[in-house]
RNA sequence: GGCUCGGUGGCAGAGUGGUCAUGCAGCGGACUGCAACUCCGUGUACGCCGGUUCGAUUCCGACCCGAGCCUCCA
């Protein structure tokens, strides 16, 4: 099976051939831990996720990184603010966010370097830098000189004249050019710092990335994602730093998840709707949000609604009562991956709408199926959920739990079932009704079969 | 202003040069003691205007609207 990707360098899609056969290299711009994770921040871990995934069923190694930046103005702000220490803060929300992306299904990476632990390799690549040319020293910090790069720009596809045009911040005086970006600033005595060549300071933001890529992943990686906005200067100065600092290609592959809008709007903290991952679990478990974020194609716009969430609850009920139908059925049976259109889906740069209308596809067929059909179709199912990172609950504890779960205990339902089905065979309808109205009152629906009642809750 | 990228039926959202997305919601029917689940049926959707074409939502051009980036925001 041929994986294609959408390249953002190209602007086409790409077949994906690692740079060392049957070995891939992976790393995705990670948070910087001053704060909760909003809905947004959530959406290139969930589709990176589902990459790894992918990734994993057709290469023997997959290495995939992930960082943590815990040094940051920003950081130190909100310790100042809280009055706290700087590690309180990032442990806090470094612990807080792998909670949170764990909720949302998302496997814990190979890699989660962070940035205070690899300050060694970032000397050693400003070091590299000034040496050859591409960066000075200024009054304190380290610069990288952008005009030093033939190319500079190429990622986001923009010239130095264009950016001069655009300029409309006033440039720093210790700036050679507008462009030139910090790679080491001078640290305040209060303020978190390290010894260098240059004084006691610390690490840019685009240092840092570039620095912990080769210093874990190699000069070379195949793939770095992250969200659109970090195409520039993000992405497009770590492309300066490393392919000045080492030569050679930096990145083979770059990928860029577009924009979650906030009921037709774009989330900010102005317009007071900013969703945090934490927030929204209150009221919808991690994997209708998954769910959600995986019903648009990660490279177009999507709409993020209470909508939204509802209705990706309602079509994981659906598909999971699917399931429950065939609880009862082993599986032993081997998917062949490579002939089904939802892994199709999926390898034409990572199709997820289309890999859902297949399982939707899939549960349709098992409704009709006989029963030497079902075994495989359940599995079928099973493997597509699986590589989305969804339907791998037992039915039965997704369809009778949920996070309003304490408003009538499973014990209660079971009584009043038990009830309506002795009110039933004594022909008492209306008892049987009457307990019926009750439940669903507390949002639990009752399924009739000849095998017995099913409830689930709404 | 510059550079990128979008505008699809009530909603969400794929895709394609020429009968089909898919899901949710709605409507009609079957099933059911009543329901739910399931099944069957049901929608003159592709921003606007030109052009290319036998034929365009799909290609080209202009326009309108929206988003992201233009020094640290997924």
């Amino acid at each position: 099976m041929s994986l294609y990707l959408y390249n953002t360098l190209s602007g086409e899609k790409e077949l994906f051939e690692p740079l060392v056969p049957n070995t891939v290299t992976m790393y995705v711009c990670g948070p910087t831990v001053y704060n909760l994770a909003h809905i947004g921040n959530a959406r290139p871990v969930v589709v990176f996720d589902t990459l790894f995934r992918l990734l994993q069923t057709q290469f023997d190694t997959v290495t995939y990184a992930r960082n943590i930046t815990d040094v940051d103005d920003k950081i130190i702000a909100a310790a100042r603010e809280g009055e706290r220490s700087i590690d309180a803060v990032t442990d806090e929300f470094t612990a807080k966010y792998r909670e949170d992306m764990a909720q949302l299904n998302a496997l814990p990476p190979t890699l989660e370097p962070h940035a205070t632990h690899n300050i060694a390799p970032m000397l050693a690549m400003t070091a590299t830098l000034i040496e050859k040319g591409h960066a000075y020293e200024s009054q304190g910090h380290v610069l990288f000189a952008v005009e030093s790069m033939a190319d500079y720009g190429k990622l986001s596809h923009r010239s130095l004249d264009d950016m001069l045009a655009g300029a409309r911040v006033e440039v720093a005086k210790y700036k050679r050019h507008p462009g030139d970006f910090v790679l080491w600033k001078p640290a305040a005595d209060d303020e978190p710092g390290w010894d260098s060549p240059w004084g006691r300071g610390r690490p840019g933001w685009h240092l840092e990335c570039s620095a912990m890529i080769r210093e874990h992943l190699g000069d070379t990686i195949d793939i770095h994602g992250g969200g659109r906005d970090l195409i520039f200067p993000h992405h497009e100065n770590e492309i300066a730093q490393s392919r000045c600092a080492h030569g050679g290609d930096y990145v083979r592959y770059w990928m860029h998840n577009a924009f979650l809008d906030i009921d037709g709007e774009k989330m900010s903290k102005s317009l007071g709707n900013f969703r945090t991952v934490r927030g929204l679990l209150q009221a919808y478990r991690g994997e209708v949000l998954r769910f959600a974020l995986l019903s648009a194609h990660y490279r177009s716009p999507m709409n993020f609604s209470v909508d939204l969430l509802e209705q990706s609850e309602a079509t994981l009920g659906s598909l999971y009562s699917t399931l429950r139908e065939v609880r009862d059925i082993e599986l032993d049976v081997e998917v062949p991956l490579a002939d089904e259109p939802f892994y199709q889906a999926l390898n034409d740069d990572l199709n997820t709408p289309i890999a859902i209308a297949e399982i939707h596809a899939m549960a349709k067929q098992l409704h009709k199926a006989s029963a030497g059909e079902r075994p495989l179709l359940k599995a079928r199912i099973l493997a597509a959920g699986d590589l989305l990172g969804i339907l791998q609950q037992a039915p039965e504890a997704w369809l009778q739990g949920g996070v309003s779960s304490d408003v009538i205990s499973a014990d209660a339902i079971e009584a009043l079932v038990n009830e309506r089905q002795e009110s039933k065979l004594a022909k008492n309808y209306t008892r049987a009704d009457e307990i019926r109205q009750e439940l669903l009152a507390q949002g639990v629906v009752l399924e009739d079969s000849r095998e017995g009642t099913q409830w689930r809750r709404e």
